[in-house]
DNA sequence: TGTATTTGACCTGT
DNA sequence: ACAGGTCAAATACA
C-alpha cells in the first residue's frame, strides 16, 4: 500500500497536562499507580519538544497473566515484532483518546509461552478520560498465613476497596508506606495437597456489607475472561515496577511485597 | 454501514 | 543506522 505523505503532527498533544492530570485523579483510576509519575514536569514545549521525548513520559510496568482486562477500554493500534523478543509487542491507546484527550497507553509484551503466558505491560499516561473503570476485581494469589495449611490463597478484592479506591490509597501513602489493609471480598483457599482434582476450593466470603464493595455482587463477579486464545483465563499474580529512578517494585496495586511491613492505619 | 483490528510505512530517539 | 513507537489505509467483523 502505498502510504501517503505522513502527516506532520503525531498526537502527544498533552502539553496542557497538569500535575494533577499526570499523576491520575485517584476518583478515575482503579489501577493506575499515580506514583508512576514521580518527578515528570508538565511539558512547556510543543508536543514534539524535549520535553515529550519518550524517555521523559511517564510510565510503569505491570507483571500480569491477565493485560487485557484493567479496568479500561483500550483500542489496539499496532503490533512489532521486537528485535530478541520472542513475541510480538502489541501497543494500545484508551478508547477515549479523540473525544476525551486521554493520552494513555500501554503496550503489551509476553514474556513466555507458559499457560498462562505471563505479559509485561507498560502503562504510559495515567487516564485523564474519566471513564468509570470497568469494575473488576483483583484476583490476587498470596502464599497463605504461616500458620495455615492452605497451599494457596486466591484473593478476590473490590476494585473499590471500600477505601476510595486503590488509586487514592497510593496517593494516600506516595512516598510513605503503603497500606495492604484492603479487605477482600472474597477469597478461595486452595489446599496444597496433590488431590486436587476432588477437592474443592474453600468460600470464605466477606461480602461487605450493601454500600462498600456492592458494585460488585456475590454471584455478579466476571465471568472469567473467554478462552481467547491467549490462555488469558485468571490472573494469579501481578506486580507493579514503578518506572521511577531504581525501579521500585510494589505488589499487586496496592499491596506491598509480602515482606512488607502492614499497616493498617486507614481504618 | 459503522467500528475495531491488522499491517506496512514513516517518524523518533538512542 | 537501527530499533522501537505511531499512523492510517486496508481489511475484518458485527
Amino acid at each position: 500500500m502505498a502510504s501517503p505523505p505522513m502527516k506532520t503532527e503525531q498526537s502527544f498533544e498533552f502539553g496542557e497536562l497538569s500535575p494533577q492530570d499526570a499523576m491520575g485523579s485517584a476518583s478515575e483510576s482503579s489501577y493506575s499507580p499515580p506514583g508512576a509519575v514521580f518527578g515528570v514536569s508538565p511539558p512547556e514545549s510543543s508536543p514534539r519538544g524535549r520535553n515529550n521525548r519518550r524517555r521523559d513520559r511517564p510510565s510503569w510496568v505491570k507483571i500480569t497473566y491477565t493485560p487485557y482486562f484493567d479496568g479500561h477500554l483500550w483500542r489496539k493500534y499496532g503490533q512489532k515484532k521486537i528485535k530478541d523478543a520472542e513475541y510480538p509487542r502489541l501497543y494500545f491507546r484508551c478508547s477515549y483518546r479523540g473525544d476525551r484527550q486521554c493520552m494513555a497507553s500501554k503496550l503489551l509484551q509476553q514474556k513466555n509461552g507458559d499457560d498462562p503466558p505471563l505479559y509485561e505491560v507498560t502503562y504510559t499516561y495515567e487516564h485523564t478520560c474519566g471513564a468509570p473503570p470497568i469494575p473488576f476485581p483483583d484476583i490476587v494469589a498470596e502464599p497463605p498465613p504461616a500458620a495455615s495449611r492452605e497451599g494457596l490463597v486466591l484473593r478476590f478484592d473490590s476494585p473499590a476497596g471500600g477505601h476510595g479506591g486503590a488509586a487514592q490509597m497510593m496517593q494516600q501513602h506516595q512516598g510513605q508506606h503503603q497500606s495492604t489493609c484492603r479487605s477482600p471480598f472474597m477469597m478461595l483457599s486452595f489446599g496444597s495437597s496433590c488431590q486436587t482434582h476432588n477437592q474443592q476450593p474453600a468460600f470464605h466470603s466477606d461480602l461487605a456489607e450493601p454500600g462498600t464493595s456492592s458494585s460488585i455482587p456475590n454471584e455478579g463477579l466476571p465471568a472469567p475472561p473467554p478462552a481467547n486464545g491467549d490462555g488469558d483465563m485468571f490472573p494469579t499474580w501481578d506486580s507493579f515496577t514503578y518506572d521511577f529512578d531504581s525501579h521500585v517494585h510494589f505488589g499487586d496495586h496496592t499491596r506491598l511485597p509480602y515482606n512488607s511491613n502492614y499497616d493498617c492505619d486507614d481504618f
